[in-house]
This record gives structure tokens, C-alpha cells and sequence, in this order.
DNA sequence: GCCAGCCTGTTG
DNA sequence: CAACAGGCTGGC
């Protein structure tokens, strides 16, 4: 479901609230949706921070030492908990108890008696408690690209990148989140749209110049759409329930049979590496 | 590369 | 009923 923009706009809303707030307790209602190989405590975890990188949320956690014995007068142990919603995945803070909705899987037992829910419908999304630095065992979080926004993605960078994946329809290696962290299906058929580039091209077969101009509209369309606090396309909604409302400024994406906002053709859709695409045949080249 | 598979719900 | 859905992995 969320791309970056989603990921980033639930973070924030999130950190406000939670941030230096202890977790009382983890519980898990399905056990394929939490892991915990490095078998780590699941009671009193202070969040300590919320990062975000690529469709990742990062959970900056420390063990609180319960018994504060003399000796050891600080906790000892610091967990980074990643979670990755994937396609129908939600984390939403809830002010009062309730009972867990139908895909609730995990939820965290705040001490000021707030709780956090994990849901998720289809059930691909994970949360994953790594002992802090084993996270780069991770093999999606650890190959993960450049942020679009960060200082890493230069238009050199993407002009190397598109050369190594040459052959790779340029669609494809937008999606591929070991060349840029944190694209989806919507906003890569926007950020193509946007540089005029058919999705079907070869990337080792467009120009410099498109190239550089595919640059800065994935870098535009990203921090417009964190601007506009995400998409909200069907049931998306961040940390707090809000919508986000970044679908207004969709050109292309499931407007097939629409006019395009340019020229009016009709906008085309297509599968490419078994995603919809969509875009406009007269203005994406 | 492509494509099934992972899941459940919604839409045509 | 089949097709499809904001993602990613692993097997060919």
C-alpha cells in the first residue's frame, strides 16, 4: 500500500505522539507477522526514536532494566524493530483500549495506555526486532538504494545506475529498490509521466538529457507528495486515521480511458514486470 | 528478465 | 466468477 511519501507522512505523525513513550508490552496475534530471531525481550521497550528509510519504519527501541539495581543503573539493551507495511499494511495509534480489529496481527501496549496497531488485510507486511546493528542482516533493508531525497541520489548516480540496469525497462529499475529506496507503482508512473519517458523504454536507451530530467521530477513528485501528506488512493490513511490528499495531483496513474492533462489522449495501461502501468501514449515518448 | 506465490477483499 | 490491488522474494 504506502510508498515513501505514506511511510514518511505516518512516521510523523506517529513521532509526535509516541516518541519517548515506553512500549508496556508487544503482543502478536499471527506469528508469521512478527520476527524475532535474535529472541528479544517484548516488555518494557522505550521508543527512543522513529526513522524511516526507503517503505522501511525503523523503531529506535531501549530495554529498560526493571529491577534498577544500584549497580547497573541504566538499561543495557537497544533493539531496532523494522516494519514494512508492503501492499495493505497499517500502523494506527488508538487513544483508548479497543479490541483488535479483524487483521490486527501485532499490537503495542503504550504506558500511558495508548495503543499502536499493527493491521494488514493480505498479511505480506512484517516486523521484523533485530538487536540494534543486526539490522544489516536484513537482505531488503541492507541492499537498499539511495533516498530520492538524500544527498546519495545525484543525477551522476542515477545516470551510472541507469547504465548498470541498461537493459532493464526504465519502469522496472524505478521499482527496484536496490537502485533508488522507496518508489511505488504510483509514483513511478507519475514521475515518468512527468519527464515524458514511456515506461516500456530501455534505460540504457534514453538520452542524457531525459535521464537528468527523470532525476529531478522523482525528487519533485516525492517531496510534493510528502507535502501533501501522501496518497491516499483507496484506504490509505497515516499513523492518526488522517487521508492524505496528494491523489488530486495524480496525472496518470489508473486514469486509463481518461484524457491526458496535456494533451488529451487517452491514457494507456499496460503490465510491466507484472505491475499496471499507465501513462500517455502521445506525451511519454 | 518473468512469474508464481504470499493473502484477503473488492470490483467488474 | 475472474481479475486485480499501493510490494517483494525466490525459482527458473
Amino acid at each position: 500500500m504506502p510508498e515513501l511519501p505514506e511511510v514518511e507522512t505516518i512516521r510523523i505523525s506517529l513521532i509526535k505522539e509516541i516518541r519517548y513513550k515506553r512500549i508496556k508490552e508487544i503482543i502478536c496475534y499471527h506469528p508469521d507477522v512478527l520476527i524475532n530471531s535474535d529472541k528479544l525481550p517484548l516488555t518494557n521497550l522505550s521508543i527512543q526514536n522513529i526513522r524511516r528509510r526507503g517503505k522501511y519504519l525503523l523503531f529506535d527501541l531501549e530495554v529498560f532494566d526493571q529491577d534498577k539495581s544500584i549497580t547497573s543503573n541504566q538499561k543495557t539493551d537497544k533493539i531496532v524493530m523494522l516494519i514494512h507495511l508492503r501492499m495493505t499494511g497499517k500502523l494506527l495509534l488508538e487513544k483508548t483500549t479497543i479490541e483488535p480489529a479483524k487483521h490486527t496481527h501485532v499490537r503495542f501496549l503504550l504506558d500511558n495506555g495508548q495503543i499502536l496497531d499493527f493491521n494488514d488485510v493480505r498479511r505480506f507486511g512484517r516486523v521484523t526486532l533485530y538487536q540494534a546493528g543486526n539490522e544489516v542482516q536484513d537482505q531488503g533493508y541492507a541492499s537498499l538504494g539511495p533516498e530520492p531525497l538524500g544527498p546519495n541520489f545525484t543525477e551522476e548516480y542515477f545516470l551510472n545506475i541507469c547504465q548498470r540496469f541498461s537493459r532493464s525497462k526504465i519502469k522496472s529499475l524505478l521499482l527496484n529498490q536496490k537502485a533508488i529506496a522507496g518508489l511505488g507503482n504510483i509514483y513511478a508512473d507519475e514521475t515518468l509521466f512527468r519527464a515524458g519517458i514511456n515506461p516500456s523504454n530501455r534505460a540504457g536507451k534514453i538520452s542524457k538529457k531525459k535521464l537528468a530530467l527523470l532525476h529531478e521530477k522523482i525528487r519533485e513528485v516525492i517531496a510534493q507528495a510528502i507535502g501533501h501528506r501522501g496518497t491516499s488512493f483507496r484506504d490509505y490513511v497515516d499513523g492518526l486515521g488522517q487521508k492524505g490528499f496528494f491523489q488530486i495531483y495524480l496525472a496518470v496513474y489508473q486514469k486509463d480511458g481518461q484524457a491526458c492533462p496535456v494533451c488529451k489522449t487517452t491514457i494507456k495501461k499496460t503490465k510491466i514486470s507484472g505491475r499496471s502501468t499507465h501513462y500517455c501514449p502521445y506525451c511519454q515518448i
